[in-house]
DNA sequence: ATGGTGGATGGTCCA
């Protein structure tokens, strides 16, 4: 089962940049994405149909803004929009499609990069999510957790580590909460299999930073460890040029 | 410290 992850900034935008054959070329089974930017009469889910896959989304409240969605080949048994906390579900930030025994989350992390009053709300949202997901794991243990975090966890993990010391995203106590999570039995997929640096899922769009690869690894595709046997790749594809994010990707033996 | 770019909206906000 491969199964794919993408910040598409905006999927109207992203369907005008060849979002459509970069889905046919993925070759993937579930594709989960944050970011649509879009109310659900706005996705264009007939087109998505035509290549094959349902299409289940969650939007914000607010017109433009935020938004997930699970595109998937496979029919899920059970799908689940938000945590079940108003403050969260308005923004439209997690969507959760159940497989058998496998529960797929495509989820969008709050950044923090836009001032103080959102950088609060960034670290009430993790550890909600962090004990949302903790008791999912008691009914649904098999959980892959795929979006976007916002965080890069290490120092391998950014560009310029010294000079975004003090950057949503690279705070000190963000790294932290990420090796907290990690440490109650989740796995980050790609750096379990790539030890390399200069891996980035995310550039900004500003002085030419993706052509200098100065980036960012932020989207992460998280599995309980009870999935790890299971493991057969995890990769980044950072061609493919439909956002300012790029695809993850994981392939599981299941 | 500042400004750099882009998506969606509605005459700016957010990232």
């Amino acid at each position: 089962m491969i199964i794919a992850s993408y910040n598409v900034n905006g999927i109207r935008a992203a369907v005008k940049k060849d979002f459509l054959n970069w889905l046919e070329q993925s070759n993937a089974d579930i594709v989960c994405l944050q970011e649509t930017k879009a109310q659900e009469d706005q996705i264009p889910i007939f087109d998505f149909t035509a290549l094959g896959y349902q299409t289940y989304s969650f939007s914000a409240q607010k017109k433009g803004y935020s938004g997930v969605a699970i595109l998937t080949k496979i029919s899920p048994d059970k799908v689940v929009k938000g945590m079940g906390i108003d403050k969260y579900d308005f923004e439209g930030r997690f969507i959760r499609a159940d497989f058998g025994d496998l529960s797929v989350v495509s989820v969008y992390h709050p950044s923090g990069s836009s001032g103080e009053m959102r950088q609060e709300f960034k670290m009430e949202w993790l550890n909600d999510f962090e004990q949302y997901v903790n008791d999912l794991r008691k009914t649904r243990p098999k959980l892959l957790i795929s979006g976007d975090y916002n965080i890069c966890h290490e120092a391998i993990d950014i560009h310029n580590p010294k000079g975004n010391a003090k950057s949503s995203g690279f705070l000190p106590e963000e790294r932290e909460w990420m090796s907290k999570f990690l440490a109650q039995g989740y796995v980050d997929t790609f750096r379990n299999i790539n030890k390399e640096p200069h891996h980035y899922s995310w550039w900004s769009y500003r002085a030419n930073a993706r052509n200098n690869n100065k980036g960012w690894r932020i989207d992460y595709h998280m599995i309980t460890e009870n999935l790890l046997p299971k493991l057969v790749n995890a990769s980044i594809q950072p061609e493919a040029l439909q956002s300012d994010h790029c695809p993850i990707f994981v392939e599981l033996k299941l």
